[in-house]
RNA sequence: GGGCGGAUAGUUCAGCGGUAGAACACCUGCCUUACACGCAGGGGGUCACAGGUUCGAACCCUGUUUCGCCCA
């Protein structure tokens, strides 16, 4: 065995041989209250594998590991979507580089080269996952754009068209002059911008004079249709009255209607229905005209004279000019406002007027608010629910049409003789209500997020009736970033329960977002992404997952940085090296029968072997709350402390033989069994090396995910033993103290320590069994037990433990002074200790109030402080005398 | 404007009603035959501020300050 840790040879191998003997293959059947099933939530195809994933999937992957170890019936579903706007912009600078647009490519054959992309490039972000130990059922890997997807798509189209929950009409929408496509609501990013708030004369037509509308966006000016005032305000009284445009010159009105804020700017709104969402919402109330003088690339037409073919920032600047040079410009001031800018681009994104398809969100919303208010689904941390049930109470229509090219082609046929839109899902051959063979496809694609929120489902095999979908449906568990609450979730529960009539999942956990250490998102522009696959070449798999399960706290973001990578790293080597040490030590090969009756443990035995149980019984109830990071952090603490630190070394005597030959075999049994238990319990978190380490032992039963999670409950408490090794430890530390301040070299013994306590004492029953093991971990040649009326030998450094004195002999080197400075030091403590708690006790409220338990602790510490301070005190006078 | 979350050791964070914890960093020693990718010992905190509830508050409540997200 390697002397240190090396991830290298091991996590490659170990993967292919999960993968041949298809130890994640999930295998419907048996009763269905053993279905434990998650769908990953399907990364873009175009995507790599980012820390964010990483972080995700170590957390599905405990979970799954987990409950494989437990005797459920796992099913983790991998696969990926098709992300209709980033592949086909990924594809199409591809095809610009040999100078062309997809347009010269033409329809059929741009998809074409799509598809040659996907099956080149597409598998990259799947092999990542393997990189990092997902236990997905590969052979159930899915596309949103395969085969069966798709056919759930149409039908699902299909079935909400006919319910009339699908709908085609000429609204105002998000569109993204760069993408070319329109985009919904949450699919456009709000950021604060700097601008101007021009001031702008609109002169009255009957009349001298003018009022003022302040606007952000003058190169509107010309799709202006009306002026609106709030019917409250002192400005009503110009309602009925006409001004004419400063720009174009055309007659519009002055309209009343609430939407104004009187408050805000100047208390005049001009109206321009076909490029503000607001307006557009007046305009249909007040039945005005919609004036479109943007085109859908972003650039003036002519119905803005002079400015035809000028981009929107070119009209901005000319039409200030334009006004000012007409007098019409008032005046300019700065101001922040938000702008939209699209998700995929960064581009800004513009209100743009134009038919797309809706889905009428409304009543699936409400079935999905239901269905977490009456507890069909629960949320953890469960606050997040707060922020589902207010976007799905204020849902608005989701615009599903993309003007793109790739993806689900939408299942609409319109009729070039009546007008007749027929919508199925077979390819029809002719209009439904015509009969006319003059049909024309809808030339738009559907957004990728409606394919998603069917993923639940149609990976499972609908719509077709499957073995997966009866065992696996609903799944078990959603696991996600708050920032895609919307994205997936929402609408994964609206789809589930209109088409399964059952919610997709039964419990949802969002997890925190990864940030650097500066706790700044990561991103290629900032240059402070740290890339999972570099850390996995550098650090393994394992530390890796290792550290973002240490990581993960409810509600609060991850800072992560490559030193705590690190330190996650030496994690890995320092398990490494207790194992190697244990098989160095069970040299007769392992010993995995049950501990013979009767065979001589020792505290240390009892007490590891007590707090592996309570260790099993810990990590269960976490995991089975979604507690990762507690268990993680619980592991490491119990592996590297109470194993590595105090179980390992305490068994070096019994090993090297110096306790006879029954200890020595009690104690290797002890240690392969605790081994045996560790690598069980830390199988999930880090796959990779426990395996290897459970081949290397050869503790059997196949692979380790293969052996059950051990029935802990039934085994034994060994009642006491954490008690006696408190006072084990505390005696040790002291000792090593106080060896510590006298400047005893490390190597060198101690000749002598005394501990004084009462002789029925649980600190002396300790030292009375454990007195040469702790001679040895302190190398002190004897340490003897005394009553607290023995005469203590002069020239030794004492300290005061909970029920005795530790004294330290050292004979001339005593430096006395030194050693009545820490002694009134020590004292000072006390004493503050003392007073705190005779106040304490002294308040009648508190004694007659608090729980009896906690006065009687009160009142135990109060007389253990007071007899140190005694103990002290004695010392003292007897160096002062001395 | 509405909502959510954070503020605890130099740093990153646990703890969430009964005498403040870890990791990293720091200081002192040690190559003690599992591990120097290590071991032992140590220093370091009016738990943001102000009120309140309670016998008792880092923890519960109210307000303030401040940082960060989301929505409008």
């Amino acid at each position: 065995m390697a002397k240190a840790y090396d991830p290298k040879p091991i996590e490659d191998k170990w993967y292919a041989s999960w993968m041949e003997k298809g130890l994640f293959k999930a295998r419907p059947g048996g009763d269905k209250s053993s279905a434990f099933s998650i769908v990953i939530p399907p990364p873009n195809v175009t995507g790599s594998l980012h820390m964010g994933h990483a972080f995700n999937h170590t957390f599905q992957d405990i979970l799954c590991r987990y409950k494989r170890m437990r005797g459920y019936n796992v099913l983790w579903l991998p696969g990926t979507d098709h992300a209709g706007i980033a592949t086909q912009n990924v594809v199409e600078r591809r095809v610009a580089g040999e100078g062309k647009s997809r347009h010269d490519l033409g329809r059929d054959e741009f998809v074409r080269r799509v598809w040659e992309w996907k099956e080149e490039f597409g598998n990259r972000i799947i092999n990542q996952m393997k990189k990092l130990g997902n236990s997905c059922d590969w052979d159930r890997e899915r596309f949103t754009l395969d085969e069966g997807l798709s056919r759930a798509v149409r039908t699902v189209f299909v079935r909400l068209y006919k319910k009339g929950l699908i709908y085609k009409g000429k609204y105002i929408i998000n569109w993204c002059s760069r993408c070319h496509t329109a985009l919904s609501d949450i699919e456009v990013e709000h950021e604060e911008h700097g601008g101007k708030f021009y001031h702008v004369r609109y002169p009255f037509v009957d009349g001298e004079g003018w009022l003022i509308v302040a606007t952000t966006r003058p190169e509107t000016i010309w799709g202006d249709v009306a002026i609106a005032v709030h019917p409250r305000s002192e400005k009503a009284a110009l309602a009925g009255r006409k001004v004419r445009v400063p720009l174009g010159g055309r007659e519009i009105p002055v309209i009343e209607d609430i939407m104004v804020d009187p408050e805000f700017g100047t208390g005049c709104v001009k109206i321009t229905p076909a490029h503000d969402s607001n307006d557009f919402l007046v305009g249909q109330r007040h039945s005005l005209e919609q004036v479109q003088v943007i085109d859908e690339h972003g650039f003036m037409n002519d119905l803005a004279p002079g400015y035809e073919g000028l981009s929107i920032e070119e009209a901005r600047k000319k039409a200030e000019e334009d006004l000012r040079n007409s007098g019409f410009l008032e005046k300019t001031e700065n101001m922040v406002h938000s702008v939209g800018h699209c998700y995929r681009c960064r581009t800004v994104v513009e209100p743009y007027l134009s038919e797309q398809w809706f889905v009428k969100a409304k009543p699936l919303a409400e079935a999905g608010v239901r269905a977490v208010e009456d507890g069909r689904i629960r949320w953890a941390p469960q606050q997040w629910e707060k922020v589902y049930f207010q976007w799905m109470e204020n849902i608005r229509d989701w615009c599903i049409s993309r003007q793109l090219w790739w993806g689900h082609r939408i299942p609409a046929w319109t009729c070039e003789d009546c007008g007749h839109i027929t919508v199925s899902e077979n390819d029809p051959a002719a209009c439904e209500k015509c009969g006319s063979t003059k049909i024309v496809q809808d030339e738009d694609v559907l957004d990728t997020w409606f394919s998603s929120a069917l993923w639940p489902f149609s990976t499972l095999g609908w719509p077709d009736g499957t073995e997966d979908l009866d065992f696996y449906y609903p799944t078990s568990l959603m696991v996600t970033g708050f920032d895609i609450i919307f994205f997936w979730v929402a609408r994964m529960i609206m789809m589930g329960l209109e088409f399964m009539d059952e919610v997709p999942f039964r419990d949802v956990y969002i997890h925190a977002l990864i940030r650097d250490e500066k706790g700044q998102k990561m991103s290629k522009s900032s240059g402070n992404v740290i890339d999972p696959l570099d850390m996995i070449d550098k650090y393994g798999a394992d530390a890796l997952r290792m550290t973002l399960a240490a990581l993960t706290v409810q509600g609060r973001d991850i800072l992560l940085s490559t030193g705590k990578i690190e330190t996650y790293r030496l994690f890995m080597n320092k398990i490494w090296n207790a194992s190697r040490f244990a098989l160095m030590n069970l040299e007769d090969g392992v010993r995995l029968s049950e501990l013979p009756a009767g065979s001589p443990l020792a505290l240390h035995d009892r007490w590891i072997l007590a707090r592996t149980k309570i260790v099993y019984g810990e990590v269960s109830r976490l995991l089975d709350s979604f507690g990762t990071g507690e268990a993680a952090r619980l592991l490491y603490d119990f592996v590297w402390g109470d194993l590595c630190d105090w179980y390992l070394e305490l068994s070096k005597p019994a090993l090297r033989g110096d306790e006879g030959p029954e200890r020595k075999q009690a104690t290797q049994t002890v240690i392969s069994g605790v081994f045996r238990d560790v690598l069980l319990l830390l199988h999930p978190f880090i796959p990779f090396v426990t395996e290897e380490l459970w081949e290397t032992f050869g503790f059997g039963g196949g692979f380790i995910e293969q052996n059950a999670w051990p029935r802990w409950e039934d085994r034994p408490d060994y009642p006491g033993a954490a008690e006696k090794m408190e006072f084990f430890q505390d005696t040790v530390r002291i000792l090593r103290n106080l060896r510590a301040e006298s400047r005893i070299a490390p190597q060198a013994f101690a000749n002598q320590a005394f501990v004084q306590t009462e002789e029925n004492s649980l600190l002396a029953e300790v030292l009375r069994e454990n007195g040469t093991i702790m001679e040895t971990l302190t190398k002190i040649r004897k340490i003897t037990l005394l009553s607290p009326k023995d005469e203590k030998p002069a020239g030794s450094l004492s300290s005061q433990m909970e029920s005795g004195e530790v004294s330290l002999v050292v004979g001339d080197i005593l430096d006395i002074g030194a050693e009545i400075e820490r002694l009134t030091q020590e004292m000072a403590a006390i004493r503050k200790n003392i007073e705190a708690g005779r106040r304490k006790l002294a308040n009648e409220d508190f004694v007659s109030r608090a729980p009896a338990e906690v006065v009687e602790k009160e009142k135990d510490r109060l007389a253990e402080n007071e007899a140190r301070l005694s103990r002290i005190e004695e010392n003292l006078s007897s160096l002062r005398r001395s």
